[in-house]
DNA sequence: ACGGGCATCCCCGAAAATGGGGATGGCGAA
DNA sequence: TTCGCCATCCCCATTTTCGGGGATGCCCGT
C-alpha cells in the first residue's frame, strides 16, 4: 500500500528536492507540499497524509508548534522532522511536541524514504546523532540529575526571584549585577532545563521543588 | 527627638508641598528631597534618615522597586507611600516590598505629620480606605478561598499552557481564541492573584496545586 | 432591569524578553 | 595545560509582553 507524504519546508530549493526524492519511490506518493506552518495547518487535515515531513525552522509558525496542531486532529499523521538544527533544545522539542523522527538535511535520500516507510509502520526514524543525544539525556536523567541539580546556585536564585514576579532589572539590582548576566543566567537555564522560556522554567522548578 | 524625613517624589510641586508641609513640625527635619528612584537609592544611605515618605509611579525605577532597595539597608528607614494610586495591587505590592504605610496624596497636612510620627514608633499609618481594602484583603484570604478558586476555569488553562512554555500566540492558536483574549485573561489573573507577571502566577499556581 | 463576573476582541505605545551571536576571567578537573 | 563550567558583561534585531485604556455579549443573581 503507498504511503501518501506532505512536505513542509520553507526553502523552495529543498521542498522541491525532498518532493523529487519521494517521487522516486514507487511506494510513496507526495501529495502536498507547502512553505509555511499556516498552510499546512489549513490544507494537511483535508489531505489526510500518512506522513509529514517538517522543517523545524519555519517563518511565522515555528515547526514545532506546526507539530503540536497537526497531532491535534482525529488520527494525526506520523511526522518527521527534517532539519539542520541538531542542537538538543530543538531535538527534544519536536519530540514533546509529538513528532516521530528527527533526520537531519544532510541524510542521503534513501535514509529519507526509509524513514518514510518505518515511521509509517511505529517506527522512530533518527539520524544516528540525533539518537544519540536523546539516549545521552535520557542517560543523564535517571542516574542521579533530577534536571535540576544541575542549575547552579547563581541560577537557582535567578530562579526563585523570577519566581516572585521580579523582571531582569530588578533582579540584577537585587543581586548586584547588570540585566545582561541576568538574561545570560536566564538563556542557561532555558538550555539546560529543555525549556522554552523563563515561564516554564519556574513552572518546572516549582514542580520539581514540592516534590 | 526630632525625626529625619526623605521625600521621594518626580513631581516638583508636589515635592516641596511635602516638604513645606514636614517643615511645619517642629519635630520632623526634611534632611532630603529627590525626584527619582535611582537619586533616592544612591543618596538614602548616607542620610539615614528615620523615614522616607515614597512615591509609588516614579519614572525610572519604580517606588515599589525602591521601597524593596532601601529596604534592605543595614538599618532600613520606615517607609510611607504617598500616591494617588487606590488600586488593590499597587497596594498589596508596595507592603509586600516593605512599605510600612500607605497615605492617599489627598490627604490633610496633620495626617501627613501624624504618619510620619506614627511611623516612627512601629505604626502603620493608611488612608482609611486604603486600610479598608488591606484588610478586605485578608477577609478573603482566611475564610475560604485559596486565592485559586477564584481563577476561572478558562484562566486556569490559559495558566496551565504558560506553564508549558507557551508565548499568547500558541495559547490563543490551541484555545481557538485571539491573542488579545489570551491578554485579557492574563492580566484578570494577575489581578486576581495580586501578581506582578504571568511568571509570578504560574509560580503561585504551581505552588498552591502541589501543597 | 441593573450590576457583576465571565469571555471575547480591539487599540496604542512602551517596556521587557528572546534569539542569536560574542567576549572575559576564574576555577577545577582531566 | 587545555577543556568545560560558572559568572560576568556587551551588541543587534525582533518578538513578546505589559499597562493603560476601550468594547461587546452572555448569563446569573437580586
Amino acid at each position: 500500500m503507498t504511503k501518501s507524504v506532505v512536505v513542509v519546508e520553507d526553502d523552495r530549493g529543498l521542498r522541491e528536492q525532498l518532493a523529487a526524492i519521494l517521487r522516486t519511490a514507487p511506494d510513496i506518493k507526495c501529495v502536498g507540499a507547502f512553505a509555511t506552518g499556516e498552510e499546512a495547518l489549513a490544507k494537511v487535515p483535508a489531505l489526510r497524509p500518512d506522513v509529514v515531513l517538517m522543517d523545524i525552522g519555519l517563518p511565522g509558525i515555528s515547526g514545532i508548534e506546526c507539530v503540536a496542531q497537526l497531532k491535534k486532529m482525529e488520527s494525526p499523521p506520523q511526522i518527521v522532522m527534517v532539519t539542520v538544527y541538531e542542537d538538543s533544545d530543538r531535538i527534544f522539542r519536536a519530540l514533546k511536541a509529538g513528532a516521530n523522527g528527527y533526520l537531519v538535511k544532510s541524510s542521503p535520500p534513501e535514509e529519507l524514504l526509509d524513514a518514510v516507510r518505518d515511521v509509517d509502520t511505529g517506527g522512530a526514524p533518527m539520524s544516528s546523532h540525533i539518537a544519540c543525544k536523546v539516549v545521552e539525556h535520557f542517560h543523564g536523567q535517571e542516574p542521579e540529575a533530577p534536571e535540576k541539580a544541575k542549575v547552579s546556585p547563581r541560577e537557582q536564585q535567578v530562579l526563585a526571584l523570577l519566581a516572585s514576579g521580579f523582571i531582569y532589572k530588578e533582579i540584577g539590582d537585587q543581586l548586584g549585577i547588570s540585566v545582561e548576566t541576568v538574561r545570560s543566567h536566564v538563556k542557561n537555564i532555558c538550555q539546560k532545563m529543555h525549556v522554552r522560556n523563563r515561564v516554564e522554567a519556574v513552572a518546572r522548578l516549582q514542580a520539581k521543588t514540592s516534590s
